[in-house]
DNA sequence: CAAACATATGAATAATTGTTCATATGACAG
DNA sequence: CTGTCATATGAACAATTATTCATATGTTTG
């Protein structure tokens, strides 16, 4: 198979990896849909927003109004954003009367952010 | 202090969380610019492309013609999403020639991405 | 030096996104 | 039921961004 066998893609000259690992990679590379989701979450992380919410909740279980507060932000950008960590599972929330408690879900949200805090740090 | 007093904030009726949490919480808050560097540094992290080039490079250093052949994107494309990597040291790269070989820069890297994965596979 | 190859970069375009404003939903008190 | 408070949501606008195309930089070979 020559080079101009391919014409779509662009090739170099050769291929510098060896063959068994581009077989290696391309078997344990996740499918599309799993590398999506995994862009998805990492969106949800990608605001200073809602990374202020989750470091207030990781402090205590609070309500939008007092978060908005917190922030100093209004309670329909709050609210926006709890809608986005909530859908990504990253807090839940809990009724009580009118009030909406939200907290943290689970542990990676701690993990991921102390990680990015420690890569930043250096 | 009454309600009228702050007129550029909205407020619900009372706050809810004690005043200790508040302190807490405002204390332990990273600065405004600590938050940005770490929403920025996620939002690389936030494209499939990207975690498709991360994903290659756990599997062993390679040049930016092989990521670009193995993943079926153009050179141009590798190169701009490489530049961002670089930029926020998610990767690091060395010369050989005509060739520049790029790897991960750190643990980090993988860290985030299995706490990531391991969140989406809930 | 010139030609060829690998990589980098600038400009342009299409698509995505955070906030605001206005309004809707839902819960409780009277 | 009505009014009020807490929260949610839809539409619109401004800002950001991933890719493409064209071209520039840098390295090696002859």
């Amino acid at each position: 198979m020559t080079r101009e066998d391919l014409p779509e893609v662009e090739r170099c000259e050769f291929i510098h990896v060896h063959e068994d690992i581009v077989k290696k990679v391309t078997r344990e590379m996740p499918g599309d849909e799993t590398l999506y989701d995994l862009a998805d979450l990492f969106r949800i992380f990608a605001d200073s927003t809602r990374i202020k919410i989750l470091y207030v909740l990781y402090g205590s279980e609070m309500c939008v109004c007092d978060i908005a507060q917190l922030l100093g932000m209004t309670q329909s950008a709050i609210s926006h954003q709890l809608r986005a960590l909530k859908q990504s599972k990253l807090v839940k929330y809990r009724r009580e009367g009118k009030t909406v408690f939200y907290s943290l879900a689970d542990d990676h949200v701690v993990t991921i952010l102390a990680q990015g805090m420690e890569h930043i740090a250096e």
